[in-house]
DNA sequence: CTAGTTTCGTCAGATGATCTGACTTTCGTC
DNA sequence: GACGAAAGTCAGATCATCTGACGAAACTAG
């Protein structure tokens, strides 16, 4: 990196800043809002959870891991009252993962930094670079998510 | 995500399908050209050594890990004769973690995969849009990198 | 309607990656 | 020269992830 930091980065790599500088600042903010029992890797598979509720397969494929996975995060979120298990009504198999009051007070406090982070990077950007940036990504996520 | 696909997305994580994008990318590439065995994470530390050697502390503080990780996954890639670790002649405590013969060679593969990675992106933006997309993040990573 | 196949989720076991805490050696400073 | 800070390692624990195998329910074709 001595020599990176002044050359010219990798776009992946420049991309990754924001996204670990926004990760950091939610995980920071829960922490202190009380819920600090919260991982990264149990908040990804909470932040794919649906409004009626999501199967466990479904969070599995979106979050890219394997079922066993989710499963294993999910278990530790029911424990952690953030979320719940309900069957569900058209497939007896399987489960709804829906979120519970608890999970709901964390979404509240995630969205609000969310906007409070983009605010902060409009700042600094402005508005007109910061609406291309977003056009801009959109339009590159059409080539680098496999779910869309 | 249900209701978050067609919705207005966080820029954190319209961020992060890029960055992912390239990862699996690297890892599948190395993968075919027989370097098999190197791990992400793996990656991530290696790819902040720089030319003429870094300190495990200095890679462990980049890489934003602890100092017994980052030496637990040196430990990994010096086993397989990726890197080796020279005393620092500077100072007797530390020692300098180099690339060896077989590292370059990944890094070489690295190089030529992020260049054709942009190519791709570069083909479905525009030019002027990669571009923009480029300076853009470039001044976002001044107030989303804690390392410069 | 039964037989075969797929899907949903779980169990079991292994490995990888990460942390906190404690420790040794060396450096720098006063 | 003594003492606090820095570089790295050791030990132990936990979290996250995978592969493989499995049981139960659903779908599909005769």
């Amino acid at each position: 990196m001595v020599a990176e930091s002044k050359e010219r980065q990798n776009l992946g790599l420049l991309c990754f800043y924001p996204y670990r500088a926004l990760e950091a600042r939610l995980l920071a903010e829960l922490a202190v809002a009380g819920f600090d029992d919260i991982t990264l890797a149990q908040g990804r598979i909470a932040a794919r959870i649906g409004p009626a509720g999501t199967r466990l397969t479904d969070l599995a494929e979106q979050a890219l891991v394997t079922k066993q996975t989710a499963g294993y995060l999910v278990d530790q979120l029911e424990k952690a009252s953030y979320v719940r298990r309900v069957p569900d009504p058209t497939d007896a198999r399987a489960r709804l993962v829906q979120m519970a009051e608890r999970g709901q007070a964390v979404v509240a406090i995630a969205r609000r930094v969310e906007a409070e982070v983009e605010a902060e990077w409009t700042a600094h950007l402005g508005g007109e670079a910061t609406a291309q940036l977003r056009a801009t990504l959109e339009r590159l996520r059409e080539i680098t998510d496999p779910h869309r």
